[in-house]
DNA sequence: ATGTAC
């Protein structure tokens, strides 16, 4: 974008002042080169958003965002619980697509002997790719008690631990879930997904630290270089793909009756005082809680399948947080409390030292922030600051963010190859999809550790430790 | 992201 229209509002930190039809600000988070990079739909649709009713404060830009649908993905967004709307488009299709990260206990060298034996066995062990069915067929009551009670649920099932719970955003439950406002289609299409990972960029790896950067936090964490952690990324299956596919077109058509002047129609969004926008937010909120049901499930197949092979691993939860959600949560707002919608798109919340929602071991030292790179690069633990209150409503980035569409990346790349290529570096790549990988090639990807420094700068998290994969499951 | 088109 042309960075003359910004004032520098601090380190990494750019104001765009309100003008045209926007009601407030936008601030964009990155360094000259990610400013310069942001293409002109991204800033149209911040924009965009920007313009929207009982929108409160800025609409917030993450180094990693690019266009989405309506929202720019590594957007955020606040909205007022009065006049304030809710928007399907704001949140995206894989409603709470996070990712969660556990400590093993062991070592690298632990898996020098075992490796590719371990790979085979966690490719056999969980299902992964577009339309695979999962290891839970969610008859009867179930779908409506999984909707309601996400990994709390899975949990009382007996796939899990008690104390994976705390470990959880939200504890594991979404609270105002209403499995009645998600239509029967999209609990049809989950009825055999649970406990799959999917595809795209979603994946399971076997990682280790490689680097410290904050010896405290880590510790606080549990992690030390040269652990063996295990990440998975994954969202909320064709479930959540449905929820967003029906209220789209039901809050673009309302929308006139709201007096709501879309400023484009993929933006789709409804006040939250309205019945359209209770639905949506319970719909949603049903949404989180299959996306956490479907991430325990996981662990669960996980941690079987290290028991066979490495008996001696202890899984324990670091932490599971969302990039795709819509949550209600107080902020001060020139010196006032207020209750605000947040809209984190591609976003990770981010939770300062001292926050009530956090439990206690993390209250010193500030939330966990798990961010996925791509496919054979580094993934992050970060932690929130108290300096993102005031700057990005909590929130930081999630991810590397792509630099071309998959349909280039298919034409650029060749899986195989890229396969071979990441053997070299000894990472391990289990997938059925060979084309799946060609779109994941990391150079489709931008440079994460570019979007981790200025996320720092920016003073919206601080990096804990960089986490390098060993292997890598794909959808 | 997605029963990669209804």
């Amino acid at each position: 974008m042309n960075i003359n229209l910004l004032n520098k509002s601090g380190p990494c930190r750019w104001t765009l002042k309100k003008n045209g039809s926007m009601n407030v600000d936008a601030v964009f988070f990155g360094d000259v080169n990610i400013i310069l990079q942001l293409d002109e739909t991204t800033v149209r649709q911040v924009r965009d958003v920007a313009s929207l009713p009982g929108v409160a404060g800025p609409v917030c830009v993450m180094p990693d965002a690019h266009s989405g649908y309506g929202f720019p993905i590594g957007g955020v967004a606040a909205f007022d619980v009065d006049h304030g709307v809710i928007s399907a488009g704001g949140v995206g299709f894989d409603i709470s697509c996070g990712v969660r990260t556990l400590t093993t206990g062991l070592k690298r060298q632990d898996l020098f002997s075992c490796d590719v034996k371990l790979a085979d066995a966690l490719f056999k062990k969980i299902p992964a790719g577009t339309g695979v069915g999962g290891a839970i067929h969610l008859d009867g009551n179930l779908m409506d008690e999984m909707l309601s009670g996400g990994a709390a649920w899975v949990v009382g099932r007996k796939m899990g631990r008690p104390e994976d719970l705390g470990r959880i955003e939200g504890n594991g439950r979404n609270e105002f879930a209403a499995p009645s406002k998600v239509s029967a289609k999209a609990k049809q299409r989950m009825i055999n997904q649970l406990g799959s990972l999917g595809s795209g960029n979603h994946y399971l790896e076997v990682q280790y630290v490689e680097k410290i950067f904050d010896n405290e936090k880590a510790a606080g964490f549990g992690v030390e270089v040269d652990d063996v952690v295990v990440s998975i990324h994954c969202g909320s299956r064709g479930l959540g793909h449905q929820i967003a596919k029906d209220y789209l077109p039901l809050m673009v058509d309302a929308a006139p009756g709201f007096g709501i002047n879309l400023p484009s129609k993929d933006i789709a969004c409804a006040p939250i005082n309205s019945q359209l926008g209770k639905d949506y937010w319970g719909a949603m909120g049903a949404g989180i809680n299959c996306a956490l049901a479907n991430r325990q499930v996981l662990t669960h197949l996980v941690r079987e399948c290290f028991a066979e092979i490495l008996p001696q691993a202890d899984l324990k939860l670091i932490y599971d947080v969302s990039h795709n959600t819509c949550q209600k949560e107080k902020f001060n707002i020139n010196g006032r409390t207020k209750t605000l919608y947040i809209h984190r798109k591609g976003a990770t919340r981010a939770l300062g030292p001292g926050h009530k929602e956090l439990p206690d071991e993390f209250k010193k030292i500030g939330q966990p922030v798990i961010i996925g790179g791509s496919m054979g690069t580094s993934s992050y633990i970060l932690a929130g600051t108290d300096e993102s209150a005031d700057l990005s409503f909590s929130s930081c980035c999630h991810g590397a963010g792509r630099t071309m569409s998959r349909i280039k990346a298919r034409k650029c790349f060749k899986g195989k190859k890229v396969q071979k290529e990441l053997g070299r570096q000894g990472i391990i790549i289990r997938s059925g999809s060979i084309n799946g990988i060609a779109e994941e090639a990391p150079s489709a990807y931008k440079d994460i550790n570019g979007i981790i420094k200025s996320t720092e700068q920016a003073e919206i998290s601080k990096a804990v430790a960089r986490l390098r994969p060993l292997l890598c499951i794909k959808g």
